[in-house]
DNA sequence: GGCTGGTCATTAGGTCCCTAACTATATGGT
DNA sequence: ACCATATAGTTAGGGACCTAATGACCAGCC
């Protein structure tokens, strides 16, 4: 994830700014870039990215689809997939096959490799989970979640209207 | 930003998840991910990334210094810098020069045409701030950054543990 | 004074993501 | 049946980030 910090003294050379709200901006792109690469480091032993752990789970709990739905769950364009596919592919996790009904698709297959993959991957990410946020009680999740989903709501109006 | 979303019914698939944590972690990176794009897309008439966009305004707010400093500042690696250097220079927003005091460094300045697109930027960014952030009072976002907060102590801590 | 170890910036090569453009195939309306 | 349109996947090209390796240079220690 791209990583994006204030200068600590942003505010006294900006005066027009929200600070507030600049301060909530930097402070969430910084939060996930953080949470973004704890995660890939805890991945990397396993020569899978967050990403492509992703793309295994999702194969795995729905079955073979095509490149174009695992494009809609990970909302990501076609193109995206398509290399996230030729990495996976290249690590023997992941098998891309015809699709006899549509011959402008593909069918895309975890493999036993990619399976032995995934459930790894998620013992580690579920066991650190825990400790990252150890200090949160349920109800501060919840808190969390609900202002996350208002600036989602939020942010998907804005962007709307700006195209 | 890489995009990342959780699968509908992941939870279905996958008992042993603390639910609430992964839902949390989910919603951090994909917020960060809307705010990113928005960023993005705001800039791009100004040639200039959201990346590119920082560096103009630390130039600007703490005066020239070397590509190690403003990777310190963006914490990012000097390559890195180097990158965004490289595409700050050819729109001819940003110069780098010989530093005399010691011939291994360089000294970046940015230039009048830097100044006045970082003049525009943020005017933008400001403008959209205020819209994408609207139905939050001065107290919900303090709510929301101590939360921040709180997830990026517990982050650096579980980071130093893992390494 | 010369050696050694650290720091400066860059390059090379890799990942993840994007948009735009291309090819192949499918399909719905006439 | 035919053509316009839409969809599938890929490719080409670009941005931001990384690590590892390289060549310059600086500074402290014998």
């Amino acid at each position: 994830m791209r990583k994006i910090q204030m200068p600590e003294d942003f505010y006294d050379q900006t005066p027009d700014a929200n600070i507030l709200a600049t301060e909530a901006a930097m402070n969430t792109i910084r939060t996930a870039d953080m949470l973004f690469d704890l995660i890939g480091r805890l991945l990397r032993p396993l020569n899978v990215s967050a990403a492509g752990g992703l793309v295994l789970g999702i194969l795995r709990d729905h079955g073979p689809m095509s490149p174009s739905a695992l494009g809609e769950r990970l909302i990501v364009t076609r193109a995206t997939v398509t290399g996230l596919l030729d990495s996976l592919e290249r690590h023997g996790l992941v098998r891309r096959s015809a699709n006899a009904a549509d011959r402008r698709s593909l069918v895309v297959q975890i493999t036993p490799a990619g399976l032995t993959v995934l459930q790894e991957l998620r013992t580690i990410v579920h066991r650190d989970e825990k400790a990252w946020l150890s200090t949160f009680s349920d109800a501060d999740l919840r808190g969390y979640i609900t202002y996350l989903h208002r600036i989602q709501d939020s942010l998907a109006s804005v962007s709307e209207a700006t195209g």
